[in-house]
DNA sequence: ATAATTGCTACCTTTAGTCGGTTGTAAAAA
DNA sequence: TTTTTACAACCGACTAAAGGTAGCAATTAT
């Protein structure tokens, strides 16, 4: 198993964690100080994200880094 | 505390970790199937790496991503 | 219905990442 | 000693892709 890229693991888990705080993505991108379209490209694993703005959106999520990792990673 | 970049401590964490299994950054790059000249940059925290190189750099080091992140992250 | 949210397309700027080479250093080996 | 080897820093120059924005269509509530 195991077999999804790890973009699309992350983008789930930025969805999955966004949706259990009620953040739209416009309020996730206000706070992670990123464009609104940009946390959709990301959910939907468009973009092979950078670590800066990865660091971005887990401190916008209150999370760590590695919550937003599978847990196999 | 905790006041250097995310870019620097992942830099070090992969140099400490490279080191410590004597691996080069050559013999590393090519493991983890990048340019030579690039892991030198990674260490030196002069490019902002993508999640994809992440992956691959933990799986040429045969560590978790999160073993590459500083403990606090 | 309509209001809020997200997806999609297109676009532009910036930078991640590649490539081939040179330079400096330190250690070994001749 | 000098020479060779191994390594990492540094050097442009280049290509591919990420960052970032806007407008509108589609979806999903309410």
């Amino acid at each position: 198993m195991s077999k999804k890229s790890i973009s699309i693991k992350f983008g789930e888990k930025v969805r999955e964690i966004r949706n259990s705080q009620n953040l739209s993505q416009e309020q996730l991108a206000h706070l992670a100080d990123v464009h609104r379209t940009y946390i959709g490209m990301v959910e939907r694993a468009e973009k092979n994200i950078t670590l800066v703005n990865i660091e971005k959106i887990a401190n916008a999520l209150n999370v760590k880094i590695k919550d937003l990792l599978d847990d196999n990673l």
